[in-house]
DNA sequence: CGTCGCTTTGATCATGATCAAGGGATGTGG
DNA sequence: CCACATCCCTTGATCATGATCAAAGCGACG
């Protein structure tokens, strides 16, 4: 059962192996990342913004959101943070927290602290450039929604975001073929991608209505790949790093 | 003279300062990567979607915008790219390069291998987290960016625009108090906010009447810089990055 | 059984897109 | 030196996407 088998190895590890081999030696370090396990009650923020953290955290399980509140009182879903994804990059890098974080989920986190991370150059650069490696990935997602959410339309736009979360799941086991579970509420998917929730939820009726997707109960099925990746515009190069196991 | 003082230092040197303490050494070695300079004339692209690059570029003079054009014929700026920013970052670290860049101005830009910035890892590991730093903080720009075409109205995401052009220029030494010079057109400037060139212009007009902003051949000046940023709902923060160097 | 969290639907409104046309400045070739 | 092209800005008229406002439905859960 992959799975089962899936389910024992280290989040971290297995996100970073994405865009990098890694060595048995590397695998001990970043499961050591891992050690101080925190559980997390679902919708529980865990980064705030206006803080300032000298810690990130490592995501073990559970999905969470990176977000801002605004001045005039809407929210920007800035990203889906999925296992194995540093929550606080690059929020926490700055005098105090760019983003809030919160959990969809039950989750589990394990602080890491910023000095660790960056021991790690000194100690394992080889280590630290995969991590920093990944973080660059993280970048290029970001980018793409940027993309979609300034040129595309509403529908184009929930097309795009649900193939970005489904390739995204898949690279990291957590979704077969055509369906995976995070509870996406309306308001969520609308704040992500810049659209109100009658105007989403008539997109969604949409997307069903041509058999294309369904949304029911924290689980996103997709009837029509094809369809969807043929609205979405997607990019699949962006989530196809170079390795940069190959670079050194 | 400031101006003609700055106008000696490194490009790439003066951008990573921003986040981090220089050594001798690092500069030298920063120094290097702008060994190669390489001429460019306004409007030409010198990185192009989807082809495949070994090398980075670090941009010693001009400017230059990173953008992806879509299926259905829109583009969508990305970011602008400023002298010692690295073009390249993230978009050619993939199997293929995700967005096409080229200068807006006459440029010099100096390649830089991709396998030599890597080998930092081994070589100078702190000078590379400096680097890969920097790069991070790129993030939060396109990040921020995301906020504001999400959820800003036309006129937010303008004054939010400026504001963020002039912060990035003061940094680099390129701005003074209330102006920069880097000729943006209208049609720039709604590609890079998701707006259609009719509307940036009625509200560079109110701008212009309320006497808030100037754009004239290829000069911004800011009238009414408290105005602004009121408008733009602007992060300072994301532009005041941890240093790094305190950390190690 | 009532509240909460989320979805659904309809009616109206407005922001900003699209379409169309023209204008001014600069540059270029004949 | 003129003719023409190019690039960019400007303005107006109309249209439409998607926001806002309002209300109701509907499970799940305590």
């Amino acid at each position: 059962m992959p799975t089962a088998e899936l389910g024992l190895v280290s989040p971290l590890s297995r996100k970073i192996s994405a865009s990098a081999i890694l060595s048995a030696g590397e695998s001990d370090v970043l499961r050591s990342f891992e050690a101080n396990p925190r559980p997390l009650r679902r919708r529980q923020e865990f980064i705030t913004e206006g803080r300032k953290y000298q810690n990130l955290f490592v995501i073990l399980e559970g999905i969470s959101i990176r977000y801002r509140v605004l001045r005039n009182g809407t929210r920007q879903v800035v990203g889906v943070m999925l296992p194995g994804d540093f929550a606080g990059v690059p929020g926490c890098l700055f005098e105090s927290a760019l983003y809030s974080v919160r959990t969809l989920t039950d989750s589990v986190v394990s602080p890491v602290s910023l000095s660790r991370v960056i021991e790690l150059f000194d100690v394992q650069p080889r280590l630290a450039a995969k991590i920093f490696w990944s973080f660059t990935c993280d970048a290029a997602v970001t980018a793409e929604r940027l993309i979609a959410i300034g040129r595309l339309s509403a529908l184009e736009r929930v097309a795009h975001f649900v193939v970005e979360l489904l390739t995204r799941m898949q690279a990291i086991g957590l979704a077969d073929e055509r369906s995976f579970a995070i509870p996406l509420t309306q308001e969520l998917i609308g704040d992500a991608l810049g659209l109100s929730v009658p105007h989403v939820n008539r997109v969604l009726r949409q997307l069903r209505d041509e058999n294309i997707l369904k949304i029911k109960e924290g689980v996103v099925i997709v009837k029509d790949i094809d369809a969807l990746s043929e609205l979405a515009d997607f990019e699949q190069t962006y989530l196809k790093p170079l390795s940069i196991s190959e670079l050194f």
